[in-house]
RNA sequence: GGGUGCGUAGCUCAAUGGUAGAGCAGUGGCCUUUUAAGCCAUUGGUUGAGAGUUCGAGCCUCUCCGCACUCACCA
């Protein structure tokens, strides 16, 4: 990049053009265009604003901690330090100047006098820096009058200017409660913008801290009981393993479409069958589906498959699973969630769905065995019914209608209606009825497991079956994996499987109240 | 995709159909232990975009864009 002239329009022409080229960006704001010009200043008085390397000696908890350790120690060798980090705070008074930088670790205070870096470099960091810059400063650890551990600056300089304010957030310390004030709020910035929201908003921050030790705790969990890691196909040539449209993309050297994948569950199960017993994936899922707080196209699922196990031993394993992320995490059980106390120590409520569904609704399903029958059912009972609905639609509209909003504290439901499961294993001696649970909390499905189907003829059957219910052009049409035939029909052992909406996990685990909390980058329409 | 609500300065928010404002941030000045520092002065707006009604529109009407909530969809 050449050097520019300090801040004539040639400068900003350069800028603007080659933005514009490359980005599309509007023009600089009157803030924006100050703080150009105070870089272009710097870049003339010989500081560079963008210097390649920086070389700091302590993050602010650890020049915190050693200062502290010193103190205790009674040593009266100063503390040297050189510390970086962005500009958050800065009160000029005159011939001293007090600020604050923030770095991955927190906050610390920064101490400038005109005796110690001398009035010139004083009047240049009050003069060119701004809030928002990233800089490095040297000196000796102090306490100030009111205590505050501090670093007494001997010498200073830019790591990184600021082109673009950040969006202010201004902190009040009242009774020792953090009040923050005109923080960004705007959710549409804060989402497009997360890089912004990260800087100001602490909270984000610590989600995502959260976020992947959840992550890391459930891989840790599923390790320790002997469950193979792996990585199926995202990109996949037929779609299945869930009830969900995909999305489509193509392969224009293979003249392919593929599709995103919308569940692990067949490749998992395939793993199975080839012997390994016990296999599980943590990884993105793609379902072209609406959006809410709840839903987002992508989102993480953890699944796992099991062999020789059923779906209690499952829903054991889940409990003691969730159990030990609280603990790692966050070192207790219960949690608040949106106002509730939740608490997920073991066991958790057991409630058999038909049992639940009439306990709420007054509907006992298990009576009206067609769908005319059930949907006539919920009309007498002043409900109403979908129109032209499965019978398994019916009792799944009855579920979310009636029983879900009840369950608050972790509950699994269990025993499911078969046509809504086609790739769960029928109870013995009733037909209409898989062995099927969800997982419930705060109103909300967190999992679905079951004793999977290894029954190759009677899964063949399932898939026919399920493709009747579908016209030929109906989107929600699933198409049949016959490779997966194949491989159940070398030999599937029996297996209990799992999966579970990371995303909404984490969402509990931080009392976040929509999904786009928890993922970095949401779906957001695009811009403009 | 439907319904409801919202969109005003960089951020958070005001403003009966009648001159678009405040705090913080910014800019200039004073101030050597402050911490939402303080004090004085001051800049900043195509009120999301476009059209219409009106003597006059941030406000009323319509279209579009975006966001939120909600419904639909989600074996």
């Amino acid at each position: 990049m050449p050097s520019s002239p300090a801040h004539g329009s040639l400068a900003r022409g350069f800028f603007i053009t080659y933005e514009r080229k490359r980005t599309m960006t509007n023009e600089y704001t009157p803030l924006e265009q100050t703080r150009l010009e105070k870089l272009h200043r710097l870049r003339n008085m010989g500081h560079e604003p963008y210097p390649t390397r920086a070389a700091r000696t302590h993050t602010s908890q650890e020049a915190i901690r050693a200062f502290e350790a010193l103190e205790t120690q009674g040593v009266a060798e100063p503390l040297k330090a050189t510390l970086a980090g962005r500009l958050r705070a800065s009160r000029g008074m005159g011939k001293i100047t007090f600020a604050h930088i923030e770095d991955g670790d927190g906050r610390i205070q920064l101490f400038l006098r005109a005796n110690d870096v001398g009035q010139e470099a004083l009047d240049l960091f009050n003069r060119e820096f701004d809030l928002g810059d990233f800089i490095q400063a040297s000196g000796e650890m102090f306490r100030t009058r009111t205590g505050e551990i501090t670093l007494k600056v001997e010498a200073f300089h830019m790591l990184a200017k600021a082109v673009t304010p950040l969006p202010a957030a201004k902190d009040e310390v009242i009774d020792g409660q953090v009040v923050r004030h005109a923080t960004l709020e705007d959710p549409e910035t804060r989402y497009r913008q997360r890089y912004a929201d990260l800087a100001v908003n602490p909270g984000v921050r610590q989600i995502f801290r959260n976020r992947a030790a959840i992550v890391r705790a459930l891989q840790a969990f599923l390790d320790e009981h002997g469950f193979l890691e792996v990585e199926t196909p995202i990109l996949q040539p037929l779609y299945g393993g869930a009830a969900a449209r995909p999305f489509v993309t193509h392969h224009n050297q293979l003249h392919q479409d593929l599709y995103l994948r919308i569940s692990f569950e067949l490749y998992l199960k395939r793993l199975v069958a080839g012997g390994i017993e016990r296999v599980f994936e943590i990884g993105r899922d793609f379902r072209n589906e609406g959006v809410s707080f709840k839903h987002n196209p992508e989102f993480t699922q953890l699944e796992f498959y099991w062999a020789y196990a059923d779906y209690l031993q499952v829903m054991e394993l889940t409990e003691q699973m969730i159990a030990s992320v609280c603990d790692r995490v966050l070192g207790r059980r219960t949690v608040t969630y949106q106002g509730h106390e939740i608490s997920f120590e073991i066991p958790w409520r057991r409630l058999e769905m038909r049992q639940g569904i009439l306990e709420t609704s007054g509907i006992d399903f298990a009576e009206h065995t067609t769908s005319e029958a059930l949907a006539a059912a919920m009309t007498a009972k002043g409900l109403h019914p979908k129109p032209n609905a499965t019978r398994g639609k019916l009792i799944d509209q009855l579920l979310s209608d009636h029983l879900e909003p009840t369950l608050i504290q972790p509950t699994f439901l269990y025993d499911y209606p078969r046509d809504i499961s086609p790739l769960a294993k029928s109870k013995p001696g009733d037909p209409l009825m898989v062995e099927r649970f969800e997982g419930y909390v705060a109103g909300f499905e967190i999992c679905n497991a079951f004793t999977e189907l290894n029954d190759p003829l009677d899964q063949e059957a399932r898939f026919i079956e399920m493709g009747r219910d579908y016209a030929d052009d109906d989107e929600e049409r699933h198409p049949i994996d016959e490779d997966y035939l194949r491989a159940m029909r070398y030999g599937m052992p029996p297996m209990g499987g799992f999966g579970m909406g990371v995303d909404r996990l984490v969402m509990l685990l931080t009392d976040s109240h929509s999904i786009r909390e928890v993922l970095l980058f949401p779906h957001l329409r695009k811009e403009e």
